[in-house]
DNA sequence: TTCAATATCAGTAATTGTTACTAATATTAT
DNA sequence: ATAATATTAGTAACAATTACTGATATTGAA
């Protein structure tokens, strides 16, 4: 039976999980690290990474590969889909209901078991549409 | 006006045009690199990767970003959705209509414009699930 | 409340995928 | 042919991420 590595306690994770809550816009790794060093000035990137990725396991963020080359990070655990922004690059959230039917249309013609998606959004967001006018 | 780069041919080019032409199974330029080097054994990795993203800039290839950590090079350019397997990795066609009509659903209570979407979807390939037996 | 076990840390080095640089070579229009 | 220049191989640089190491922090039990 494979040992579980039991959790411990870390200020530094606490305060990646607080920095995160609530949060919209999808910070990276880097991101996260330049602002928790705010009130821990000695937390090293890698600490950052390795507690993303823990709580990725744990359910309890999602990393988010949209291909811009840095992964993006979202307390949101929910099933939800993502706009990236072709002038800014910024990632935001879609409001939409499931479109989980997508998924049984994809599995007509398929050969294998199809039980997940993921949906990226392309277009300009409402701040770079004002700026065109 | 700016100086348009006239384009020259190259038989390194034109192996990887080749070696992708009719592909389904989405190489990554490593791989892609690899195999070309069987017929030109000097080509550099180099060459592979700026080959590869003239080409998508000429529309011939495109970029398949899937967030497993690697990009991978599909010659149909035709717009339709991919497919990712859980448990071996390979990127798949999936044979399905557009769905663009989920660009209206997701415009709906946004901001901005939405002119564009990726879904990728997940599972089990056929193959995989043969193994599951 | 110690204390031993060990998860976590900071700091740094290593890895990986990709891009940039450079002098030599190949292609093309004349 | 030749001159102009796009492309190459080879290598170095880069950026994002992961792995390593000895020190530190947390925790359950004595």
């Amino acid at each position: 039976m494979a040992a579980e590595k039991t959790i411990k306690y870390s200020r530094q994770r606490e305060a990646i999980v607080k920095f995160l809550e609530g949060r919209k816009d999808h910070p990276t790794a880097e991101f996260i690290y330049r602002h928790i060093r705010e009130d821990y000035p000695n937390i090293s990137l890698g600490t950052v990474y390795r507690n993303l990725s823990l709580l990725e396991e744990l359910g309890q963020v999602i990393k988010i590969s949209c291909g811009d080359g840095n992964d993006h990070f979202d307390p949101n655990v929910e099933p939800h889909y993502h706009f990236i922004c072709r002038e800014c690059g910024s990632v935001l959230d879609i409001e939409m209901d499931s479109i989980d039917f997508i998924n049984t249309l994809a599995e007509k013609n398929f050969g294998g078991r199809i039980d997940g998606h993921k949906a990226y959004f392309y277009g300009v967001c409402h701040q770079c549409c004002e700026m065109e006018k």
